[in-house]
DNA sequence: CTGAAAGCGCTTACAG
DNA sequence: CTGAAAGCGCTTACAG
């Protein structure tokens, strides 16, 4: 009965795009790339297996502890918040009590009493980039240590959806908000707005003209001369930029980066491949790279993800790495361990972005005015086989 | 000044290593591994720069609106939330002055009054697992069709962790959480507990003893049997299970699955290798295979995390996949496109997952009593080069 | 159609 | 040390 429910709710959406029944074990390996599964549902009557459960979803208040405790609501609260003075008797008794009603405070209540909870956003472009994925982890680890949670929203890097996610945290009253913005021009507006309410920090992107915002990030600039001089030491001469456009400053400031340091180290540049921070994009650069009539040395992605994309292209198409063609990564994600041959990359310090932009928000939390604080940390340059680079030993002990 | 300040807060605390100061691009090649960056800051001061500031962080309460409109805060309330009977002209008036004012609404007085404000919440054991990542990704998606808010919790795979991040949600009042429980047995307590104040649903895995749960997964006996019929198919006659412990179902269920299709197919396992789901553990995992007197045709990983890690871990000692041995992996990350050779997988139909996980919320926040419905979605076998199957081709073209 | 009032759950001056 | 009361911002019966 539900479960017939369920298969008419979604016989609509076309998310399931076909149901098959049978024994399951009989499913065709003809059939496995197709976009198709089995359900296997039980439904149970929770009534019957659960005595616990009716009457329950009824939340206990302060005021049922304090009733139950015999004190008043005023009392009660000090006792469990552990504020004012309290006799020791009332404050056991209203602990025991609390406990035992199984209390757990209002947050929602709380918050409105003292005019935001501890909670801050993050708004990521995507949280399904490994990059993204980690810093995230990496703020949640910092922001605990202050006893604040987090409310991660993903805008998918669209402009639309980066606006609705700042201005639900901002009415949810969050305690301060980091923001990765999705544009470095279309942002702007709806950033400078918000953070004239309440406390954001940019992190790993800006925005234009963002001298009274903070951000956190890296020196951008640093990390793509260290794997220019990288490639060069490894002997390559011409050199090609595989990135990302414009419109994000990571993307503008890695480009320039590589332009300004190939007329530095006196290297030659072949046209750069620019898209997007996408695997795919990686994979069809390195075919675009290919019909050219002569491969450069070496290929500098501007993500991680560009990166393998360029390996696998690669290397489907028959070329050796990095015998044919020297590439390099940039942010030190987990991919980079994970290609074969492993990746060159420059490592981003995520936890010290972590810490810096929590601390930069704590700062602003206590002092309005304290905004516009711009802190770039160093890059690391992380060898791998993708250049011909030891990823350990003699390289690394001649230091 | 506040550099100043920011450096010596953070000299206490170990996570800069070292700060290294003087011209970033001087950094040697050798220092690279190192955990040394240098710090970038320039300190504005925001009141010079942005005049707006002064006096802003004060919200404009819906009593402010209702002033500035001359009407009351009830029919400002009405006016704008579209309820019950407000003349044309006065919901003019009153969403005029709501925008001139910069009115947004204040979540937690609303949340308060209605009981639960328009937030879910999701425990995870990481985020930065690719797999999780994708997964709470596609939550997002789905939960944004029913206006609902995804607040995301990591529990790091910790017990104490995961009842503290469910306590904080369930304090928070959330419509719902979905919980991928850190563990099978004592994951549970806690878990019924929540769960009988509001709707919970578990994803991916589960608990024991859980009928009285909800749970949304897919059909891990099936995918351990898809994904061993295709390597008896490409010829492999012993194989190996690389995996994770029985703390966790999925753990559980895909080792049991492995012992149970083995013996069906008529295949011989090797001893398993057991530990966790992490591309570190595939690593030894490969060098413990490699110790035994003879390798198995082919290693089925519990995750695709240990399936590159037991790719890397071989290819570095010389063995080549697929021709030394074939891997498998499980999950159908992003990491098995980007290993070469591609990982051959099983796919989880994560989209699906979430919709079926929100589907089944929102009819638990309707009704409580409809928990303990459980479903499992099918997976679907991916091929891919480390299995010697084509990722792209005559395989697919055949159904 | 509109307003005065109650109340969601909590904390914190203010009196005692 | 403890209690009565106000109030955070909002919505919704209840009267008009």
């Amino acid at each position: 009965m539900l479960a017939f429910n369920w298969n008419a709710r979604h016989a609509e959406s076309n998310a399931i795009s076909k149901v098959t029944t049978g024994d399951p074990d009989r499913l065709r390996l003809t059939d496995t790339i197709v976009d198709t599964f089995v359900l296997i549902m039980n439904v149970v009557d929770s009534r019957r297996l659960d005595p616990m459960n009716d009457g329950a979803r009824m939340a206990v208040s302060l005021q049922d502890v304090a009733n139950a405790a015999g004190v008043s609501i005023a009392t009660a609260s000090r006792a469990l918040g552990n504020k004012g003075r309290v006799s020791e008797a009332t404050m056991r008794l209203v602990r025991e009590t609390a406990d035992r009603l199984g209390y757990q405070v209002n947050t929602l209540g709380k918050a409105l009493r003292e005019g935001s909870d501890g909670v801050v956003g993050i708004v990521v472009p995507m949280v399904s980039n490994p990059f993204y994925a980690s810093l995230v982890h990496e703020f949640e680890d910092h922001l605990a240590k202050f006893d604040l949670k987090m409310l991660i929203a993903d805008s998918h890097g669209e402009l639309d959806r980066e606006i609705e996610r700042l201005e639900a945290l901002a009415s949810r009253r969050v305690r301060g908000i980091f923001v990765v913005p999705a544009y470095f021009d279309e942002s702007r507006p709806t950033i400078m707005d918000i953070s004239r309410q309440l406390p954001v920090v940019q992190v790993d992107r800006r925005v234009e003209n963002d001298e009274a915002l903070s951000f956190v990030g890296i020196d951008n600039a640093g990390g793509i001369d260290q794997v220019l001089r990288h490639v060069s030491e490894q002997g390559a001469e011409t050199v090609a930029f595989v990135g990302a456009d414009d419109r994000t400053s990571v993307g503008r400031e890695r480009r320039q980066a590589f332009a300004a340091s190939v007329a530095s180290l006196g290297l030659t540049a072949q046209k750069p491949v620019i898209d997007r921070y996408l695997f795919e994009f990686g994979l069809s650069a390195a075919s675009q790279l290919m019909r050219r009539s002569k491969l450069p040395d070496a290929v500098i992605a501007g993500d991680d993800l560009i990166a393998t994309g360029l390996l696998a292209g690669f290397v489907r198409r028959g070329r050796a790495v990095p015998e044919d063609v020297l590439i390099t990564g940039f942010d030190g994600t987990i991919l980079a361990d994970i290609c074969s041959p492993t990746l060159t990359t420059v490592r981003q310090p995520m936890a010290e972005i972590a810490e810096a932009a929590v601390t930069q928000l704590m700062r602003q939390i206590d002092d309005a005015d304290s905004a516009g604080s711009h802190i770039r940390l160093r890059t690391t340059l992380r060898p791998g086989d993708s250049t011909g680079a030891a990823t350990s030993g003699s390289r690394r002990r001649r230091g």
